[in-house]
DNA sequence: GACTAAAACGGAGGGTGCCTCCGCATCAAT
DNA sequence: ATTGATGCGGAGGCACCCTCCGTTTTAGTC
């Protein structure tokens, strides 16, 4: 048996399959940030130039297709996190990183049924990313906490899901204002805990 | 023009679209609970055993027909407030009905579309019932507000934007004890400001 | 360059849900 | 009993979802 690994030789992907890919995963990108996560995907097929099969050739569910856009942004997020634990006192990039969160979260309106999915557990499509974002806060928390900020029995977790929460309602006139103030109210929840009075 | 009130009479309101519209909200409320807020309408229709022209006639919109289905729970939730607000000191009152609130909307999946609405200002639907809760959760901060218990700086509204972000993002294995440690935050987070250090 | 088999394409089409329209049935008032 | 208004219901048009399969394109081979 001379077949080394699996078959003989695992053939280079096709050219025009990769180009298929990467067009609908552009205009789905643009299509999911203009109308929201429930455009028609025969419209994102049609305006990528493809057929209907074509799409879910390449993902086979709606989630699929919202997870793959959602992936390159969650690294992102991530990406953000090194910066500014690097470049900030431990509460302060904590703080900072959870209002870019929410930000973030609040104009990409596509991505906030993917974190639900995160939590409810529901779908085990965004084990990827849901790993990076766990990352990023566990390390800013873990940090917050060695560096004595915050109160050492908060669950990382737990925070992420009020950040989502809140970044869920992001929206109307003042969301952005509101949306620090909560920011704070989190965070000075958060702190050691002092008895009062 | 002896016409006091516009027309003659108002005539009286036909027994069967009575009937036939509470027989749909049973029904749809019962579906909601059990399917999620997109059962089709259709299938509500037949069982409810009526045509779907009737059930859109007495509900043009989905999000008419879930408000009404919803109008009575938080009809639930508004009484909890005075009840509680008479039983217990006003920070511990809050803190009850914060989780009552949770606990309420994290069971009900149907109403969590329709409070993202509240905040969303994107349907002018909700308004009544809107006006309910927030009158609920009004109160109780005043009052806290009023025994010093809270910072006075503190806008219920953010408060019910991050108890519906809780909510909705309530399920899970330990969803139950998250929300609560959530909820904690939140109260001490609203904590009179008092100089850390 | 010609050949071949695997891989990918794309669009027709069946299924389902949404919502409207309008001829017909039912009801309140007389 | 009559009548005009009110409500009923289901057929049907539309849009979306997703699949299936005959045709086309491509990578590897000679």
């Amino acid at each position: 048996m001379p077949t080394k690994k699996r078959k003989i030789a695992p053939r280079k992907p096709r050219t025009d399959a990769q180009r298929n890919r990467e067009r609908i995963l552009e205009i789905a990108k643009e299509a999911f940030t203009r109308s929201g996560a429930d455009t028609s995907l025969d419209d994102i097929a049609r305006d990528a130039g493809v057929g209907p099969g074509t799409l879910y050739r390449h993902f086979p569910t709606r989630d699929a297709l919202i997870e793959a856009v959602y992936r390159t942004e969650v690294e992102k997020l991530a990406a953000a996190e090194r910066r500014f634990a690097e470049a900030m006192p431990p509460i302060e990039a904590l703080r900072a990183w959870m209002l870019l969160f929410v930000d973030y979260i609040a104009t990409k309106q596509i991505i906030a049924p993917a974190l639900n999915a995160y939590v409810g557990g529901a779908s085990k499509l965004y084990e990827g990313s849901r790993a990076q974002v766990q990352g990023a806060i566990d390390a800013l928390v873990k940090r917050a906490i060695k560096n004595r900020d915050i109160r050492t029995d908060l669950d990382p977790f737990d925070l992420l899901r009020a950040l989502i929460g809140v970044s869920h309602v992001a929206s109307g006139p003042d969301w952005q204002q509101s949306a620090r103030r909560l920011v704070d109210i989190l965070i000075t929840g958060s702190r050691p805990i002092k008895p009062i009075k």
